[in-house]
DNA sequence: TTTGAAGTAGAATGATCGTTCTGCTTGTGA
DNA sequence: TCACAAGCAGAACGATCATTCTACTTCAAA
């Protein structure tokens, strides 16, 4: 576990909201310590360098969508609820959270090197969220599995970032739609 | 028209390359004049500033595409055929050139200002993808066209983030097939 | 009681950013 | 012939980049 600290914690929630909202090599750390109320010793004390506070934020997004979906599959009684759930949690966050498309692929798209420690992070978000809606399908007792969960992925990268370009108002509810089409084979 | 020059050419590919490869707040202008061959004076001649390069580039990849698709209009005999030849023209295009996701995307992902010419450039083609889809889903009798359309463009946007993030080899064939459930109903 | 980690404040590093400048060469149209 | 735009080469601008540093304070555990 991570240790506590109020001003890791402060730098690391601004950094969350900035570099989500601008983009992550347009905001220096200049940015991220005023906004943070931290200083620049601070923050290297807590992270290496702004990589490691990037991959953090990364991991913390990743970490956010696994309570979400965590919260859905101790909630419902069934696996078709449990599935419903997940839509519906993915259309309200796209809604009200995440306007500004995809922080996995926004931040893809600035890290071209597939190594680099933010683009494993972002691989390992995508695995695991597949292998999740794998689990639920089968569970659910869909036809073709893999292939749904992977169909399902792709609507979702889809959904954040046409909710993003075109407007939430359009997209949510064809996501919605698509999805249950996807579902119900 | 956009004056012919040689070293203008030269230095708007080299960048089309770099900027799709490497991002675009990633790289300098450094980069930008060694790669393509042109001193910095040359440079300012062309592009009052860099961000005119941007939108410059991002013109340049919506005019490739509207050369794609024409091509495959023209080609065809029917609306259906029209049709099938973009998804394959997709197709082959996300997995032959465009294997760094949608150039328009990443773009947006990097200029979170809705009225910046790069993203009002970039709204401008995905307003002309999809009327031009709605056009071609019209003539070929398919119900409630402006929904498929936008399906379509959403579609798109999945396959070139996903061939990037998880590989064409998966993503290519499940957003063939998908494009033509939808356009089935 | 004392040691040390965690915090604040702010100066300073060298590198790179986008942009502008001075000179010199070349080719073309008036 | 000559004027001028377009190209070359490279120095220089101030600003900002990520990172490191010194100096002082606070507070909890040893």
């Amino acid at each position: 576990m991570t240790k506590a600290s109020e001003a890791r914690d402060r730098l690391l929630a601004a950094a969350g909201e900035i570099f989500y909202r601008e983009g992550i090599h347009a905001v220096g750390v200049d940015r991220l310590v005023s906004e943070g109320g931290v200083t620049r010793a601070t923050f290297y004390r807590h992270f290496p360098s702004k990589d490691d506070l990037v991959r953090a934020y990364i991991e913390r997004e990743d970490a956010a969508l696994r309570a979400l979906l965590e919260a859905g599959a101790t909630q419902a009684s069934t696996p078709e609820e449990a599935l419903e759930l997940v839509i519906q949690g993915i259309s309200t966050d796209i809604a009200q959270h995440h306007t500004r498309g995809c922080p996995f692929i926004n931040a893809a798209a600035e890290f071209p090197d597939s190594k680099h420690p933010v683009r494993v992070a972002v691989k390992a978000h995508r695995e695991w969220f597949e292998s999740t809606l794998v689990d639920l399908l089968t569970d659910a007792g869909v036809d073709d599995p893999a292939a749904t969960g992977h169909a399902l992925v792709l609507l979702r990268d889809a959904a954040l970032v046409g909710a993003y370009l075109d407007g939430p108002d359009v997209v949510v509810p064809s996501f919605v739609s698509t999805a249950h089409q996807v579902i119900a084979d």
